[in-house]
DNA sequence: TCCTCGCCTTGGATCGATCAAGGGGGGTGC
DNA sequence: GCACCCCCCTTGATCGATCCAAGGCGAGGA
């Protein structure tokens, strides 16, 4: 029977528990959160009462008392429209899954993308949230300063690019080991002009991704100059910037900072009759579902994304431990799903 | 200045705000909740202390007393892999900004797919959530009867198809409009012999859109026998269905129930060489990420989210006013992106 | 002068859980 | 027989905002 059944619309509380097991209110509550200091029978008893009545500890009273929510803030980006980039929807999922099993949910909200600071104020200070996800860090990261300055606990997704010195707890992605990976992955099929279009210089993760194609054609002794390009996050760009390549440095494969620009690939290629996969290889990054369903599959670079949820939560557990443990940064590697596009 | 500088670790409570302002606690309250009630020289002194403080009402006690949270609950299912159902980003990205401007946040919850009613309960019996936002509807709507029976308010995304009689709320796109805009644009082209292909027959939603191909071709007086497939809601599923389709009913354009199976059609054209967009037309569902980045883009239709994310909340705030407004369902109608896919 | 009214204060109770301290009964040791 | 301890459980206070009822005080009107 549940309390829904009954006349009475509000939910039991301690007290009718209590009542109903016949102990008192502190031993509910122990039977709840500290099961080991009842006796066996008595917790048999109150554990009866708990689930004949239905009953679940009022989330607010817990939270006034223990000053805590059990509620992770994150600020949620929506992809851009035209292009591919589909992560968030794969990472939401895994921090909800990974924070549900630790008792943790996930409250998104809103903000001006302008306004790297928007939104945050307000849950902090209310005491709305118990810490925060950060993941919009693709340009440097001054929440990172303001929330620790505000001694807010929090985490983020992305590295500390522009602050080296900073001493906040984060994940990321190994984004220049995955263009390696992919670069190494056209080079040991043959290839040896391979072309590379990144971000405009001043993003960081298109720096970082940028660095392991590099890395890996001097590993080989290949040339790189007049082989990259560095454009826009659009199809548009990358189907520009794919032609001029072609033009003028006819490279046999292309590895690409996204999928978004790999499609701008892919439409270059088509442009010109040239078969893509047989004739030129292309790789792209984020393994977005875009990549999973263009005829043929587009190889590319994925993000070990449900890892990162682990860890996030796992340097989040550790923050809002008594003592509180801060981890260093966790440095995942990404891995390469191999399509049609690449051979 | 703000708490977050001072000494002490705890934020400022209504008493220091009181204090400050050198009025009472209740003073205090009435600013921030019926600013109305007081004198306006009055009302700016405190409004002064309060931000000279940073103060910002503790959630858990506003909560705990007002027995509400202003948090609204949402079952968070990530898209397959595989296909093109970028949707969730965008309604979610919708729904959090809508909700955060009449005072919500939105809380995810994971649960298992296969268990419909998972984690309502808790978060339910625990008053952790004031209302829910039920999406996940494909297949029937089990939540709908089980929230009703415990007086959970909530609304639905999707229409009650299993059980017509219901009373919730709830908000739709208008798949059979949506379907019939498609097909329309199509036959005004002078197509004839326009094909469906979409999902098996205990989809609700799919049979429904493909309603929409039905009424506007007999609109025409045109046939659909045989020009008409359901399968599963992968790209390998609508490759061969559109295969089989051009064997045996030689279409010169398709309706398809989502992007996904769009994709297949483009790979069955590419497979004969058939340039598509010149020689067979394509017309996708949902206006994906996918639709929009394909080389030359793939028509089609595209979901008001941001206009069910506005009517959701709004038909959210009906319910949890006082008395309860509950309105009746809303059904939208979606719109089409006509790229060269269609032309 | 008295009354009213607008604005604010006062003191208390309340929401439902947890914290900190206390109490009673049974066993052990001397 | 007495002191002591320990286990298990109980009691009262507390978190911070809101709700409620009663009342004070000064200004303006009758």
């Amino acid at each position: 029977m549940t309390w829904s059944g009954r006349l009475s619309l509000t939910p039991p509380t301690l007290a009718d528990v209590a009542e109903r097991a016949g102990v008192s209110r502190q031993t509910v509550s122990n039977a709840v959160n500290n099961p080991e200091l009842l006796r066996p029978d008595t917790l048999a008893r109150v554990q009866d009462a708990i689930s004949e009545l239905g009953y679940s500890p009022n989330r607010a009273a817990r939270n006034l008392r223990t000053r805590a929510s059990h509620l992770i803030g994150m600020k949620f980006n929506p992809a851009q429209e035209g292009t591919a980039n589909a992560a968030m929807d794969r990472f939401v999922h895994s921090l909800v899954e990974t924070a549900g099993e630790s008792g943790y949910h996930v409250l998104l909200f809103a903000g001006d993308p302008e306004d790297p600071l928007g939104g945050y104020d307000d849950l902090l200070r209310s005491t709305a949230v118990d810490a925060f996800i950060v993941t919009d860090t693709y340009l440097g990261n001054p929440q990172a300063a303001w929330l620790t300055s505000r001694r807010a606990p929090f985490v983020a997704f992305g590295r500390p690019w522009d602050t080296p010195d900073a001493t906040h707890a984060w994940v990321d992605v190994d984004g220049a080991a995955g263009a390696e990976l992919a670069t190494d992955h056209l080079l040991d099929q043959g290839h040896t002009r391979v072309a590379w279009i990144g971000w405009r210089k001043d993003s960081f993760i298109g720096e970082d991704r940028r660095s392991g194609w590099t890395r890996a054609m001097h590993a080989r002794d290949l040339p790189t100059t007049g082989l990259a390009s560095r454009v826009e996050d659009t199809v548009a760009s990358g189907r520009e910037a794919a032609s001029v390549l072609l033009d003028e440095a006819s490279p046999s494969a292309f590895v690409c900072a996204s999928d978004t620009l790999a499609m701008g690939v892919l439409h270059a290629l088509g442009d010109r009759g040239i078969h893509w996969g047989r004739d030129v290889a292309v790789v792209g990054f984020d393994d977005s579902q875009v990549a999973q369903v263009v005829p043929g599959g587009l190889t590319s670079v994925r993000q070990p994304l449900e890892q990162v949820a682990v860890e996030l939560v796992k340097a989040l557990e550790g923050l809002l431990s008594t003592p509180p443990v801060a981890g260093p940064g966790v440095l995942l590697s990404p891995t390469l799903a191999v399509r049609l596009s690449s051979g």
